[in-house]
DNA sequence: CTGAATGAAAC
DNA sequence: GTTTCATTCAG
C-alpha cells in the first residue's frame, strides 16, 4: 500500500523531496518561487493524483487504506495551515538567508525567531490574523481536517506515516477534494481529462454547451453556485474577510447559513468553500477545477456568451435540432449579421434597423425558449443593470427583456463584423473576458507592450488616480464582457482561438460601432482600456524583465510581492501609501501592470455577479461536454506562450484582485471585495491559493536591520521583564521604511523593497526614518514580559543554549544565559545609536559599531563581549566583508572590539 | 530525515 | 503540560 504511495510520489517527483513537493503544491507561492516549470510538471502530476483521488471519492479513502493512501497522498499533501510564526518566516525567510547566505535554514528560523519577538505587537497580529483567517478557510476546505493524528503518533515511520496521516486526517472526501483542487488550481492544464470528458458529438455543438447552459441554470447545484455570488453580494459578505469568503464558499454554497458566515468570511473564505462545493459536486467536476482562472474566465465568457447566444442560441438551437448542431450554421449566421451589420457600419441607423430585425428574428425565438431564458434573463438583467452601457438596448426600442438579448447578439455580431477592420487602442478596451485573449496578443507584440508599459504606467497614475476603479468596471463588465463573451463564442464555434489578433481587432470595431450606436460606450475612455490591455501586455514583459534582472532569490519574492504587491504592503503594513504612484520606474512597472489587470478582473467582477453563476454553470457545462477544454487550450496556450510571465500574470492578477480587496478593505470601498469574491468564487480552490498567496504577500515584510536592532533591544525587554517599550511599533513602522531605504541604497533588486517603501519616501525619508529609529529603539528598556507562550520553556532553553554557542566560542559559555539577555539588551541601546548613521549597506556595521561604543560605557568587558556578540551576529547576517569597513565609526568607541567583532562574526556563521 | 524557531491543536 | 506538525532546506 504504502510502498505504492510512495512510488507514485517518488516519480512525481522524480526527486526524493516529496514534503517540499507537498508545500509547494499546497502553496503556490513556494512553487512559483522555486521553479516555475517544476510547478507545472508538479502541478499535472497532482491533479492527476487528485482525478484518482477524486473518483476513489470518499468511500475509498476510508474502506480501502491502500487505495485511500493513492488518494490519500494528495490529501496528505494538504498541510495544516500555519501559524503566525510559520507566515512569518515563510515570508522573511528569504530575506534572511539573503543577508546570510551562509547561514542554513536553521541559523535563519534563529534569526527568524528573534525576529518575531522582536517584532511588534501590531505586526504580528498582522499574522496572527493572517494566520487565523487562514486557517479559518482551510477548516471550511476541509472540514473533517484534524490538526494531529489523534491516536496514530507513529507519524515518524516513513511508511506508516502515510497511512496514520491520512487516517489521523480524516478529511472528509469533500475535504480531500478540496485539497487537492488548489493544486487542480495551480495546474490549469488538464487537457487530457477535459478530452475526456468532451464527447466528439458534444464537442461539435456549441448547441451543447448552451443546453447545458440552461441546465445546468435550472440545476439547483448551479443554482445554489449562482446563489453564492449573490450572497457575497450582500454587505454582510463585504464586511467579511476575502479569505473567510473564500473558505465558506469553498465548503459548500449550498449551505443557508452561508450568507451570514460569509458576512464574516474572507476572500480565502469564499474560495475555500466554492472549491469544496466544486469538489463536492462531483468527480468531473473536480476535474473542471483543474482548470484555472482562466479556465473559469472562459467559463465566464461562455456564460456570457450563452446569455448572448440565448438569442442567436435560438437559431442554433434549431439548427441543433435539426441538424446534430453544428457550428457552422451558427457561424454562418453570425457571418450573415456580421455582413449586415457591416452595411450598417456606415450608418448606425441603418445596423440599428437591421440590428433591431435580427433582434426581432432572435427575439421570436427567444419567446420559444423564453422561459428557459428568463433566468438568463435575469443574470443578464442584472448585468445591465449595473452597467449603463447596456441601457442602448432601450435605443434599439425592442422589449426591455428581449433587449437584453438583442444586446448581447447585437454585440456579438458587431464583434464578427468588427473583425475586418483594424482598430486601435480605443478598441483596446478589452473586456474581462477578452483580456485572456490580449495576452496572446500580447505575446505576438512584445515591443508594442513594452513601450506601453511605460505609458501605460504613467496614464494609469494619473487615470487610476484621478479616476476611480468603479469607471473601468463598469465598462467592462457590459460591454467587454459581452464582447469578449462573443468573440469567445465565436471562437469556440469557430475553433479558433489563435486568432487573437483578428479577434482584438473586431473588438475593437465592435465598439466603434457599438460607440456609434450608443453614446454611452463611447464616453468610456479608450485609452484606459488601451492602457489596461497594454498592462497587461506588460505586466508579462515585466514579469520576466523582473526576473531576470532581479536575483533568482528575489524573484520569487519579487514575483510574490508584485503580485499582491504594493497595494497591499502600502496599504495594510505601512502607511506609506500611494507609492504606486512614485513608484520608480522599475517597481512601478511591474507592480502597474499587474494593477491594472487586477483592476480589470476586479471589475469586471464586480459588475456582474448574477454573471457569475451563469458564468458557474457554463463552466459546468463547457467541461462536462470538453467544449471548454479547448478553449481553455487556447486559452493557455497564449497566456502560456508569454512563458513564465503568463503564470505569473495570471497570479499577478488575482493578486491584484486580493490587493482591492486588501486596499478597499483598508480604504473602505466595500464594493470591491463584494464583487471580487463572487469572482473568486468561481475560480474556487485556486482563488483560495492565491487569495492565500495575496493575502500573504500582503504581509508586512520588514527589512533584516531593523530586525536586527529590534532584536537586539527586544531580546532584553523579554528578560529584564521590567522594560516595555512602546518602541516595537513606531519601531516596526520605522524599520519598514528604513528597510526600503536601505534597500535603495544596498540594491534596487527587491521589488519588495519597492513595495514596502514607498514610492514617495524615496531616499530622503528613508534617511529620516533611519535617524528616527536609534531614538527609537534608544530609550527604552522596555520589558516586555514576555509572554511566554506555552512552549516557553522550550524556547527558553533552546534560546539560551544557542545564544550562548552562538555568542561565543568560549567565552559565552561562561556568561550563562543571563549574560545572554544582558548582551542583547546592551546591543539595543547601542544599536540606537549606531541608527544614527547614514544608511548605507554598510549601516548595519555601523550601528554594530554603535553598538560596540554604548555597550561599553554601560557594561564595561562583559557588556562590550556580548555586544561584540551581538554585532557579530548582525554581521554575519550582512556578510562580514560589507560592512567590515564601518570601523570608522567603530573607532570613537572601542577599536578592539572592531577586530574582535569580525572573529565572533567568522565564529557566528559557522 | 533532522533540526531551528513558534504556535495551534490534540492528546 | 507534552507532543505533532506546519515552512524551509542545508547537512
Amino acid at each position: 500500500m504504502k510502498g505504492s504511495n510512495r512510488n507514485k510520489d517518488s516519480t512525481e517527483e522524480g526527486t526524493g523531496k516529496r514534503p517540499k513537493r507537498k508545500c509547494l503544491q499546497w502553496h503556490p507561492l513556494l512553487a512559483k518561487k522555486l521553479l516555475d516549470f517544476s510547478e507545472e510538471e508538479e502541478e499535472e502530476d497532482e491533479e492527476e493524483d487528485i482525478d484518482k483521488v477524486q473518483l476513489l471519492g470518499a468511500d475509498g479513502l476510508e474502506q480501502d487504506v491502500g487505495e485511500t493512501e493513492d488518494d490519500e497522498s494528495p490529501e496528505q499533501r494538504a498541510r495544516r495551515p500555519m501559524n503566525a510564526f510559520l507566515l512569518f518566516c515563510k515570508r522573511h525567510r528569504s530575506l534572511v538567508r539573503q543577508e546570510h547566505p551562509r547561514l542554513d535554514n536553521r541559523g535563519a528560523t534563529k534569526i527568524l525567531a528573534d525576529w518575531w519577538a522582536v517584532l511588534d505587537p501590531k505586526e504580528k497580529q498582522k499574522y496572527t490574523d493572517m494566520a487565523k483567517e487562514y486557517k479559518d478557510a482551510f477548516m471550511k476546505a476541509n472540514p473533517g481536517y484534524k490538526w494531529c493524528p489523534t491516536t496514530n503518533k507513529p507519524v515518524k515511520s516513513p511508511t506508516p506515516t502515510v497511512n496514520p496521516r491520512k487516517k489521523l486526517w480524516a478529511f472528509p472526501p469533500d475535504s480531500s477534494r478540496d485539497l487537492p483542487s488548489p493544486k487542480k488550481a495551480k495546474t490549469e492544464e488538464m487537457p487530457q481529462l477535459n478530452f475526456g470528458m468532451a464527447d466528439p458529438t458534444q464537442m461539435g455543438g456549441l448547441s451543447m454547451l448552451l443546453l447545458a447552459g440552461e441546465h445546468a441554470l435550472g440545476t439547483p447545484e448551479i443554482s445554489s453556485g449562482t446563489c453564492r455570488p449573490d450572497v457575497s453580494e450582500s454587505p454582510e459578505l463585504r464586511q467579511k474577510s476575502p479569505l473567510f469568503q473564500f473558505a465558506e464558499i469553498s465548503s459548500s454554497t449550498s449551505h443557508p447559513d452561508v450568507p451570514t458566515k460569509q458576512c464574516q468570511a474572507s476572500a480565502l473564505f469564499q474560495f475555500a468553500e466554492i472549491s469544496s462545493h466544486t469538489s463536492q459536486l462531483g468527480g468531473t467536476e473536480s476535474v473542471k477545477r483543474c482548470g484555472k482562472s482562466a479556465l473559469f474566465q472562459l467559463a465566464e465568457m461562455c456564460l456570457a456568451s450563452e446569455g448572448v447566444k440565448m438569442e442567436d442560441t435560438k437559431e442554433w438551437k434549431k439548427a441543433k435540432e435539426s441538424d446534430g448542431g453544428r457550428i457552422t450554421e451558427l457561424e454562418k449566421g453570425q457571418e450573415e449579421r456580421e455582413i449586415k451589420m457591416e452595411k450598417t457600419h456606415e450608418d448606425g441607423l441603418q445596423k440599428e434597423a437591421e440590428f433591431e430585425k435580427s433582434f426581432k428574428d432572435n427575439v421570436r425565438e427567444a419567446k420559444e425558449l423564453r422561459n428557459f431564458e428568463e433566468l438568463q434573463m435575469d443574470d443578464v438583467m442584472a448585468i445591465k443593470m449595473e452597467d449603463p452601457k447596456e441601457i442602448r438596448k432601450e435605443e434599439l426600442g425592442e422589449d426591455q427583456k428581449y433587449s437584453h438579448f438583442p444586446d448581447f447578439s447585437y454585440s456579438a455580431s458587431s464583434k464578427i463584423i468588427i473583425s475586418d477592420v483594424p482598430n486601435r487602442k480605443d478598441h483596446m478596451c478589452h473586456p474581462h473576458g477578452i483580456m485572456i485573449i490580449e495576452d496572446p496578443t500580447a505575446l505576438n507584440k512584445p515591443e508594442k507592450l513594452k513601450k506601453k508599459k511605460k505609458k501605460s504606467k504613467v496614464d494609469r497614475h494619473g487615470n487610476d488616480k484621478s479616476t476611480p476603479k468603479k469607471t473601468c468596471k463598469k465598462r467592462q463588465s457590459s460591454e467587454s464582457d459581452i464582447e469578449s463573451v462573443i468573440y469567445t463564442i465565436e471562437a469556440v464555434a469557430k475553433g479558433d482561438w489563435g486568432v487573437d489578433k483578428l479577434g482584438d481587432a473586431p473588438r475593437k470595431k465592435v465598439r466603434t460601432s457599438s460607440s456609434g450606436k450608443g453614446s454611452i460606450l463611447d464616453a468610456k475612455p479608450p485609452k484606459k482600456k488601451v492602457k489596461s490591455r497594454e498592462k497587461k501586455m506588460s505586466k508579462e514583459k515585466s514579469s520576466d524583465i523582473t526576473k531576470e534582472s532581479r536575483p533568482p532569490d528575489f524573484i520569487s519574492i519579487s514575483a510574490s510581492k508584485s503580485i499582491s504587491g504594493e497595494v497591499p504592503e502600502g496599504i495594510k503594513a505601512e502607511p506609506l501609501t500611494p507609492t504606486e504612484d512614485v513608484l520608480p520606474p522599475n517597481l512601478s512597472g511591474q507592480a502597474k501592470p499587474e494593477d491594472s489587470e487586477c483592476h480589470r478582473k476586479i471589475e469586471t467582477c464586480g459588475s456582474r455577479k448574477s454573471e457569475r453563476s451563469c458564468k458557474g454553470a457554463l463552466y459546468k457545462t463547457l467541461v462536462s461536454e470538453g467544449m471548454l477544454t479547448s478553449l481553455r487550450a487556447n486559452v493557455d496556450r497564449g497566456k502560456r506562450s508569454s512563458g513564465k510571465g503568463n503564470s505569473s500574470d495570471h497570479e499577478g492578477c488575482w493578486s491584484e484582485e486580493s490587493w482591492t480587496f486588501n486596499q478597499s478593505g483598508t480604504s473602505g470601498s466595500k464594493k470591491f471585495k463584494k464583487t471580487k469574491p463572487k469572482e473568486d468564487s468561481l475560480l474556487g480552490s485556486t482563488k483560495l491559493d492565491e487569495e492565500f498567496e495575496k493575502k500573504f504577500n500582503s504581509l508586512p515584510q520588514y527589512s533584516p536591520v531593523t530586525f536586527d536592532r529590534k532584536c537586539v533591544s527586544i531580546p532584553r525587554k523579554k528578560k529584564k521583564t521590567g522594560n516595555i517599550s512602546s518602541e516595537p511599533t513606531k519601531t516596526s513602522k520605522g524599520s519598514g521604511d528604513k528597510w526600503s531605504h536601505k534597500q535603495f541604497f544596498l540594491d534596487a533588486i527587491h521589488p519588495t523593497e519597492a513595495i514596502f517603501s514607498e514610492d514617495k519616501n524615496t531616499i530622503e525619508p528613508a534617511l529620516k526614518v533611519k535617524n528616527a529609529l536609534p531614538t527609537f529603539n534608544t530609550p527604552e528598556p522596555t520589558a516586555m514580559q514576555e509572554p511566554l507562550v506555552g512552549s516557553q520553556k522550550r524556547k527558553a532553553r533552546k534560546t539560551k543554549i544557542t545564544h550562548l554557542v552562538r555568542t561565543a566560542d568560549g567565552r559565552v559559555s561562561p556568561a550563562g544565559g543571563t549574560l545572554d539577555d544582558k548582551p542583547k539588551e546592551q546591543l539595543q541601546r547601542s544599536l540606537p545609536k549606531a541608527t544614527e548613521t547614514d544608511c548605507n549597506d554598510d549601516c548595519v556595521h555601523r550601528a554594530e559599531a554603535g553598538e560596540t561604543r554604548s555597550s561599553t560605557p554601560e557594561m564595561p568587558a562583559v557588556s562590550a563581549f556580548f555586544s561584540l556578540a551581538a554585532l557579530a551576529e548582525v554581521a554575519a547576517m550582512e556578510n562580514v566583508h560589507r560592512g567590515q569597513r564601518s570601523t570608522s565609526l567603530t573607532h570613537d568607541g572601542q577599536p578592539k572590539e572592531m577586530p574582535q567583532a569580525p572573529v565572533l562574526i567568522s565564529c557566528a556563521d559557522q
